[in-house]
DNA sequence: TAGGATACAGCAGAAACGTGCAACAACGTG
DNA sequence: CACGTTGTTGCACGTTTCTGCTGTATCCTA
């Protein structure tokens, strides 16, 4: 059994069971107790898990948030959300997908654009009170991972809209394998949600150029652009251009918005 | 069992019984009284706990979490929150309102506690990520005032759904004009979410007892029963409790440890 | 004030821990 | 194919942590 797959069945422990028994682990693989402990040791400092006597504990998610947040680019996301941010003309309907990136997007908005924001993500509708766009909700079961509503039911209320524009965050964006992300349901519904627009746009920070994550949400070919602050050079973006789809190169040193310069 | 886990159990006994009694916890757990007793007393140390003799009480709230509190909800509601969250059996499913008493309910339930909770509101799907409870959001248009969601989607949405319990927020409970609150729409929305819940209990806190606001939501008589921090002195209460439903007095502050009780 | 329950400190056995080391496989390079 | 490198795995070792027990002190209640 590979090492990676290892970790993964232990945060899928995690999360199912809320704990992890070093031992019980190793009975079950065949391993030693040791080699559990040397992956929840690791787990626990990437901040993916709580290390604690006996196994292990999910982290809280606020703190998995932010391993995650640290671990990327702030404000290379930044940057492309506020590119993104163009693409939304006044009196359109925009589907705003959920993620930081898109969250990103919520700041870089003007707060009394006259629009209509649909998403599936309680976090976004909630960055979204204090700006003047209508906002509709798509309801469904939570999935709490990613913040956003998934399954049967959400992908029923989105096939019930139509917009102009779908701005759509993934976590991998790659030559062959195309549009990818961390989950089956999310990946459904995220396809659900660029069949209800005219065009989707891909947010895309650097750090997402050329990896591929293990759900495929579409094939490059299918959508009308791609926001990044990636290099042109790039052979993912090469190729996306090279197929004649829209590339949009967020602003390499917009002023940082500093309240006090 | 990790000793981690059962300080955590230990934890979420405190929040929703408000003590813990060392030796009902050890023959629970199968464990000796000592163990207990080591994990109190650390919790002590900690500050999450205050250890008084048979078991411990929770710490005050402004020392568990301060930060999170000083944002919301005034001692009323919360007071009215911690009551109401113990009507959340494991298992059921419950459907939360919006406003600032439901998202305190968020704060007092038990994190690990298994159950269904249904919601028209963001903000508190939002909250609930950190909780172990399955979420359903009800989608629809959101209205900016009270972050939920609205309208003839969002109603049509609650008609595809049963709960046991429905936890509703309203601004007024007059004993003539019944439960009113602010806005139209909303006052649908929550004469919706009541049709599909076997029981109905109203969130209010004192200052809301003898107030009327403009729009009728339902009347008291249709109500399953009222948590409430008021005197059961109180007019509107004395009608409420003559008709025969149940009302549930908020502890004033949290019980004297009487582990022989 | 007496009796029972609970508290704490200290102890010992068991389990889990981290570290270092050696065996082994996978890999790239010459 | 030979070689060195790298990374992974299991084992051995001494150390730390947990747990229940014992004994004694303290606290509640009648």
């Amino acid at each position: 059994m590979l090492a990676a797959a290892r970790k993964d069945l232990l945060l899928d422990r995690l999360r199912r069971d809320g704990r992890v028994v070093a031992k019980e682990i190793a009975d079950e693989l065949g391993i030693s107790p040791d080699s559990v402990r040397r992956d929840l040791r690791e787990l626990d400092a990437a901040g993916l898990a709580v290390r604690v006597y006996g196994g292990a504990l999910p982290a809280s998610p606020a703190v998995v948030d932010y391993a995650a947040r640290a671990a990327v680019a702030p404000e290379s996301k930044r940057r492309v959300a506020a590119k993104a941010a163009t693409l939304i003309r006044p009196g359109c309907a925009v589907i705003l997908d959920g993620g930081t990136t898109a969250r990103a997007v919520v700041d870089a908005m003007p707060k009394s654009l006259p629009c209509t924001v649909i998403t599936h993500s309680p976090t976004i509708a909630a960055a979204l009170l204090d700006h003047e766009a209508e906002v509709f909700l798509l309801g469904g079961r939570l999935f709490k991972h990613s913040a956003v509503t998934c399954g049967a039911a959400a992908a029923e209320a989105a096939s019930r809209i139509s917009a102009d524009l779908f701005l759509l965050g993934v976590t991998g964006v790659h030559p062959t394998a195309g549009l990818t992300t961390a989950d089956l349901d999310e990946a459904a519904m995220k396809r659900a949600l660029a069949a209800r627009a005219a065009d989707t746009y891909v947010l895309a920070s650097v750090e997402k150029i050329g990896t591929a994550s293990r759900y495929a949400v579409l094939p490059l070919e299918e959508i009308a652009g791609l926001v990044t602050d990636a290099d042109p050079g790039e052979p993912t973006i090469a190729e996306l251009l090279s197929q004649g789809a829209e590339v949009l190169f967020a602003d390499i040193s917009p002023d940082p918005p500093r309240p006090s310069a």
